[in-house]
RNA sequence: GCCGAUGUGGCGGAAUGGCAGACGCAACGGACUUAAAAUCCGUUGACCCGAAAGGGUCGUGCGGGUUCGAGUCCCGCCAUCGGCACCA
């Protein structure tokens, strides 16, 4: 028998032969190649855009969006085809559903590791670059995704980074207009200005612009990493330590381009609503975008003209103001401190200039600071205060100075405990609080605001200050301003050149800049970037010369999801028509559905949502928004139950899943895990499990003739359905459709192998029993489902033309699924005690007659007292005795 | 500390307030086979009573509550994971 495939095994080898010496169930090793080439020679997946031969207008459109990977040269793992699976289960769904579907992939392909290959190997990082996208997308077509291919990007292409490149001009010839609350062109600006001031000097208005535009150059204290000669974003930074490669990172002032998203703020915030997105997604955004309301106040300063603001949200805790902290580094700390305390003060301000963020935030929960030996008067009651300097008190939020009211704040509490200072309550709780009380209760020792309710008093007190001049209410964010420019060479060039030590934009004819080759990209181990080291680059021959930073390696996936749309247009970073084809929908966002990782919750998705609303500003889209849908595929573990790391060796890698197992299975399996949300760890056994379930959907219609080669079986005919298989069918059809919609892949394969197990057993196989299986099975398993239609289309052509994909999807039929029989559960007191069958929609009297005639129920109520009887139509009757 | 998510068999996981454990894995038994693998059929939450047929009790992290009825809703804890963390 051929079934002895692996017999020849020597005696004293494994008792569990590898599947890759063992015969396989079915020929997929053969099929799904052959398949993978036939839709990438028929093009069966590209879709047109409006005015394209073969655009079909009629049809709705749905974008479905996988974040496109970095390509490494570590290849895929199994991590990555989850959210690719499930994105793409959907997009051939909803094609048979009828609809247009843009699903496309691409390359976010600059990135440190490929320029610190380049400095190993001297190589250009574009080499590396494209022997990893090579391999990425081999290893993606082995999966069979039905991308349109045709629309793939690279966000390292010339002709993709020149729109990178002029979107960033967009941003640096805008404004953010906080009347119109949205940007504008900054030539709005210089208008406006030179009607006001029509004598201001062309420098002075130039300096005012500068000042405005949404891309701008700062000297800001940056994170500068040594060890990756770069500046990074307050994002990339970990507890003080790089993100990539956890190098310490120092705070140093530096020359840097920053993009102004602060302005956003607000509308990032509430543009949130709309959104489809996890409620934690939404609120780690809001959390990172840290919107407080509150109050400025002014305190001036006891002898000197100069006055502190402070930032408060407890303005209504001002008269328990005992003292005002600065931050060490605050601009004034020179000013107020007394000359017996000044030795002190500096001295205090080097040691703290000396600790890392780590230490002054983690570490250090014994508060330390210093008096200033100044005073000032806090503007409600003219108290005179002391000022003291602290590093729990951070320059760079809020004014950088703060009123401690140590009776109603931790912290301050804390401070004023170790140093002595006063404590006055001002807040009366509801109930009596040991210690420090932050709640919000009834103002006391608070002269006009005594015995206002918190909320009623912050009101109150900031009219008064707001009269007098002395403050103002006020919003702050613990979102900065992105710092956009990095020392790479591996990024995109700023179009930008310096002049007289003053930038300029280039003009868009002068785009794309490419980075010049390099002998060497090591960093200058100075702040110089790698792009110093091209002298005859740098230098036009008009005098101006090159901006060397580079743009971070988010730039790039800010807007790839528009160039998918028309990825070879010219002229345009978009083509309007398809853009207003592929993102209208009538809801804030364009894309219909956008499947990634969380780690992108705050980086990518807030950048993306910031550059897509100044294109909106501008008039460039048409959406407010970018994604409209989002969801978050869970992490995958190793079968250890542990994070996938190459040091845990438990690292699975699906070329091995697919030459084992083929790519059905391991789409099968990676949806068959769990849901699509939560983090599961991998299990070969589980594997072998959706491989033996694909293996009995070909034994279904393929059957062995003696020589071993697989023929249509016999047992498929053109036989009716019996009512109970017609029951199964349309119950599948039903939960399968309803699944797919919710993403809920893994119940809808356990409908499917219900499905199977009814039909394994049977003599015959009605033949479109069949045809339904292939084409609920087709979105999960294309390869198999595309064999066995071809394979049935010889014998039964009619039921089976052209492919399983461009078919219509199934619909049910109701009226298949109803019963005349239903099975009512019976309870005593809520305990299930019988079950009897009776006609669907017997009356209710009816059926507590027969529940309460039940020998079961009657045993169980017997010396009780029947009470109550609930009844649920056609399901359950509840008798409570007592 | 704050915010968010998650706790269900040996394992992955199912369950519009109405039969807890669908489906799969693993395990066990049977058929086929000289034998094994593969395949097919069956059993499988725990405990108790019974020779058996069958019956009973308990059971969704813990403690309360609402309800005829709670894995599901409410209150209070505990644990694990993720994020933020002196943000005034």
């Amino acid at each position: 028998m051929r079934h002895n495939g692996a017999s020849w095994k020597l005696p004293g080898t494994s008792v569990s032969a590898s599947m890759t010496e063992r015969r396989k169930q079915f020929p997929f090793a053969e099929f799904e190649p052959r398949w993978q080439r036939h839709w990438d020679e028929h093009r069966t997946f590209s879709v047109p855009n409006p005015g394209e031969p073969g655009f079909d207008p009629v049809k709705p459109k749905f974008y479905v969006l996988d974040m496109f990977p970095y390509p490494s040269g570590e290849g895929l793992h199994v991590g990555h085809p989850e959210g690719y699976t499930a994105t793409d289960i959907l997009a051939r769904y909803k094609r048979m559903r009828g609809f247009n579907v843009l699903h496309p992939m691409g390359w976010d392909a600059f990135g440190l590791p490929a320029e610190q290959f380049a400095i190993r190997t001297g190589q250009h990082p574009s080499v590396a670059t494209a022997r990893n996208v090579e391999r990425f997308k081999a290893q993606l077509k082995k999966i069979g995704f039905s991308y349109d291919w045709r629309r793939e990007i690279n966000t390292t292409d010339p002709e993709y980074y020149l729109w990178t490149q002029w979107i960033f001009l967009r941003l640096y010839h805008a404004w953010f207009d906080p009347e119109a609350n949205a940007a504008r062109p900054i030539s709005e600006l210089a208008e406006k200005r030179r009607g006001e001031l029509p004598d201001e000097s062309a420098a002075d208005l130039r300096a005012f612009l500068d000042r405005h535009r949404l891309a701008y150059v700062s000297e800001a204290p940056v994170n500068w990493c040594q060890e990756l000669g770069t500046v990074l974003a307050n994002e990339e930074v970990v507890d003080g330590k790089s993100e990539v490669g956890g190098f310490p990172v120092v705070r140093r002032p530096m020359r840097q381009w920053m993009l102004r998203i602060t302005a956003y703020a607000d509308r990032l915030l509430e543009e949130l609503e709309g959104l489809d997105w996890p409620e934690s997604i939404k609120a780690l955004q809001r959390n990172w975008i840290g919107r407080s309301e509150g109050a400025e106040a002014h305190f001036q300063i006891d002898g000197q003209p100069e006055s502190i603001t402070v930032f408060t949200t407890r303005p209504d805790t001002l008269f328990g103001a005992t003292y005002v902290v600065l931050a060490p580094e605050h601009p004034l700390v020179p000013t107020l401190t007394s000359a017996s305390q000044r030795a002190a003060v500096e001295a205090y301000q080097t040691q703290v200039a000396a600790k890392s963020d780590l230490e002054r935030t983690d570490l250090a929960k014994e508060k330390t600071g210093i008096f200033t030996g100044g005073y000032v008067i806090n503007p409600v009651n003219q108290e005179k205060v002391p000022v003291w300097i602290a590093d729990y008190v951070l320059a760079t939020y809020g004014t950088g100075a703060i009123m401690a009211v140590p009776a109603h704040d931790e912290r301050d509490y804390d401070f004023a405990q170790k140093f002595g200072l006063e404590i006055r309550p001002v807040v009366a709780p509801a109930k009596p609080v040991e210690g420090c009380f932050t709640g919000e209760g009834t103002s006391i020792n608070s002269g006009f605001l005594n015995g206002l309710a918190t909320p009623d008093a912050k009101r109150r007190v900031i009219e008064r200050l707001e009269q007098q001049g002395s403050g103002r209410r006020t919003v702050n964010y613990k979102l900065r301003d992105w710092l956009f420019s990095r020392q790479r060479y591996w990024g995109e060039p700023f179009p930008i050149v310096w002049r007289d030590g003053r930038h300029e934009a280039l003009p868009e004819a002068a785009l794309p800049v490419i980075p010049p080759p390099l002998e060497d990209y090591r960093p200058t181990g100075t702040i110089e970037p790698p792009l110093s080291k091209a002298r005859d680059w740098i230098r036009l021959p008009d005098g101006a010369t090159r901006e060397l930073n580079t743009m971070p390696q988010w730039a790039g996936s800010c807007w790839y999801y528009l160039r998918y749309l028309s990825p070879h247009e010219h002229g345009r970073f978009v083509n309007a028509e398809a853009e207003r084809y592929w993102m209208s929908g009538g809801k804030p966002g364009g894309v219909d559905l956008y499947v990634g990782g969380t780690e992108h919750a705050v980086l990518h998705l807030l950048y993306s949502r910031f550059w897509h609303k100044v294109l909106y500003d501008l008039g460039y889209v048409s959406t407010i928004e970018p994604f409209q849908r989002l969801v978050n595929q869970g992490m995958i573990l190793g079968q250890d139950n542990h994070k996938m790391s190459k040091s845990r060796g438990n690292v699975v890698n699906p070329d091995d899943v697919i030459a084992d197992y083929g790519a059905d299975a391991l789409r099968l399996y990676e949806m068959f895990m769990g849901p699509l949300e939560a983090t599961k760890p991998w299990s070969m056994s589980g594997v072998e499990g959706v491989y033996r379930f694909l293996a009995r959907v070909w034994r279904l219609v393929m059957e062995e003739d003696q020589e071993g080669r697989w023929q249509l079986s016999r047992t498929v005919t053109r036989q009716a359905l019996t009512p109970a298989q017609r029951k199964v069918v349309h119950a599948t059809i039903q939960k399968v459709t309803g699944d797919v919609e919710a993403l809920a892949f893994n119940t809808a394969i356990a409908q499917l192998m219900i499905y199977v197990n009814e039909f394994t057993g049977a003599e015959v196989r009605p033949v479109e029993a069949v045809r339904t299986l292939l084409l609920l099975l087709n979105p999960f398993a294309p390869h198999l489902t595309e064999e066995l239609w071809e394979q049935l289309g010889r014998e039964f052509a009619p039921e089976f033309p052209g492919l399983v994909s461009g078919q219509r999807w199934p619909e049910f039929n109701p009226a298949y699924l109803a019963e005349d029989q239903v099975e009512v559960v019976l309870q005593v007191n809520g305990k299930l005690r019988d079950k009897i069958t009776v006609h669907k929609g017997l009356e209710n009297e009816a059926l507590e007659k027969q529940a309460l005639s039940s020998p079961k129920i009657q045993e169980h109520v017997a010396g009780k007292t029947v009470r109550k009887v609930i009844i649920v139509p056609d399901k359950l009757v509840n008798v409570v005795a007592g």
